[in-house]
DNA sequence: ATGCCTCTTGTTATACTATAACGACGCCGG
DNA sequence: CCGGCGTCGTTATAGTATAACAAGAGGCAT
């Protein structure tokens, strides 16, 4: 498993993600639309983080419509099918490193280059949530810092 | 250490918070003017998320200023203290459980009443990091779900 | 083929969240 | 006194997100 802090061959990166995404989506009789295919081809082309105008803002370039609902719809769908994941520290938008495998996904955030590497990690609050009664129905996993590149030449913390 | 979602004395928890963050900001050197001491005390009413606008609209009905950075600069001291917890899921801020011991906090929130018990627990995701060499700044970690007031008669996920 | 239903994409308009930039005031040390 | 700093207030604007409605495409039962 390729991290997005290493580096790998990100042609193959792209070509599994779509690929999972087509085969989930006849699997669940979803439509992988050409805005949708074309959304995530947009998060795919790097391992950072997009906001929802910068993916519209491409989206426009490229014909489709132009006002916020586009992208937040095609970024709707994704999250919801998990070819995608929201980072909520960045209120933006990642592609998934796994998708097909449903997974309680955490990330590391690169907070100079928007970078984020996907890790699996457990429900890390299960327990508590247990003893509390609690019933979790989402993890929010968030670790945010500096990757190995921003690391030497990035200003302070903060 | 009661929690959120448990019968406790909350008039305790409003005083030994309060108590909590004099004792901090004396020997700090920092101010707990009337403004965030007020934003505090706000937030420690209840041990549900407020968004900065409600807080904002608290804070004007009792003669402070009625524009935004009012109330979002009372909750940056706050927050950059450790009074107070910004909660990421909901773009909402939650008095800190825990005032004075520094501690990387985790949250089990509730999506229905937007309360949230505060636990603590170890950053999951340091061997990960250390692997990739990212150096952690910041950890958020989120469970939303269901307490469990709100289990028995809130409407089904998502 | 027609009519109906659902899904998708597009729009307009608006709501919600957050910060930059500037001004006034009070306090305190020089 | 006055200069610097911190706090609180303002105006204005930036950034994020969704509600509500319109139009077209395709399936499918009649």
């Amino acid at each position: 498993m390729p991290h997005a802090f290493d580096r790998h061959d990100h042609g193959t990166c792209i070509a599994s993600a779509l690929r999972a995404a087509e085969e989930t989506c006849d699997g669940r009789g979803l439509s992988l639309t050409p805005l949708r295919r074309r959304t995530l081809e947009i998060l795919l082309e790097s391992h950072a983080a997009l906001g929802a105008y910068d993916v519209l803002a491409r989206l426009e370039a490229e014909g489709f419509g132009s006002k916020p609902p586009v992208a937040y719809r095609a970024l709707g769908f994704l999250v919801d099918n998990g070819f995608a994941h929201r980072i909520e520290g960045l209120s933006a938008f990642v592609a998934c490193a796994r998708p097909g495998a449903p997974h309680a996904p955490s990330f590391l955030v690169c907070r100079s280059c928007r970078r984020v590497a996907e890790e699996a990690i457990e429900a890390p609050l299960a327990p508590e949530a247990e003893a509390e009664g609690f019933a979790i129905e989402r993890t929010v996993v968030e670790a945010q810092g500096l990757c190995p590149a921003c690391r030497p030449h990035a200003k302070g913390a903060a």
